[in-house]
DNA sequence: CTCCTAATGCAAATGCAGTCGCATTTGCAT
DNA sequence: ATGCAAATGCGACTGCATTTGCATTAGGAG
């Protein structure tokens, strides 16, 4: 990742501004708008670039599959909609972990994934 | 589902016996020393039949994929020791959604997903 | 402005979970 | 004991996310 390419650009672009996560193939429609002649390929190839820089972060989502988010965000749950089936960062953390492990076990980490509706879909 | 085979018990004994949730891969492996022959295709089948009857649940697990478990589970959560890549049902539940839900939005249902050691691997 | 090489676009290729067609086996009702 | 449809085993085949080979384009140091 030495040069700056519209491209990379385009795709962090689209990363910020939807601010949720997005499969590879949503995210590439997205930042079309940007870059009309953008290939999956490229994106693969950037999103495992900024994965490995520290700025993205994929994620697997247990009913949308693998997703792409922002890696500089703090701890936060998933909410699936699964009317307009859009994904939205929930910031906090309502998991008791201590309560949450059981006796001997060590939890280093944890993932909250949320099905329901959201505001925009029950209104 | 209308006979009952031997191929059929197998599988759902190995999942009994293990007592936790496992790969179809793994299940397979297990399965088979009840009886060798036992085929994917087999196994495949047989696991959409008694998720289709209510008996086997499916679950993406976000690290380890598809997992097949037993249906007449309360709610709980998955441990996942990174250790011996067991995963584990935890009974319980130490979400408060009333917490973890945004204004606005209505939770339906939920899934936790706890990483760490187990007590096994931590002896 | 030039040149080198990283980055891109394209299409073919992977790997993996699961499925299908078909010949053969096997529950189980009679 | 018989027969038929359900179930199995096998191997080939899908579908999907992602990767790769290769020729071409384009940052950016000099």
């Amino acid at each position: 990742m030495q040069r700056k390419t519209s491209q990379r650009n385009a795709i962090l672009d689209a990363l910020r501004g939807a601010g949720r996560p997005m499969s590879a193939e949503d995210l590439t429609g997205l930042a079309r708008t940007s870059v009309a002649s953008l290939n999956r390929a490229t994106v693969y190839r950037n999103l495992r670039l900024l994965i490995g820089a520290g700025r993205v972060r994929r994620l697997t989502h247990p009913e949308l599959g693998p997703l792409y988010e922002l890696a500089d965000l703090d701890h936060h749950h998933h909410f699936h909609c699964r009317l307009c089936d859009r994904v939205f960062e929930i910031p906090g953390c309502a998991l008791d972990v201590r309560i949450a492990t059981p006796p001997g076990f060590r939890t280093d980490d944890h993932e909250v994934f949320l099905y329901g509706n959201c505001a925009d879909c029950r209104g």
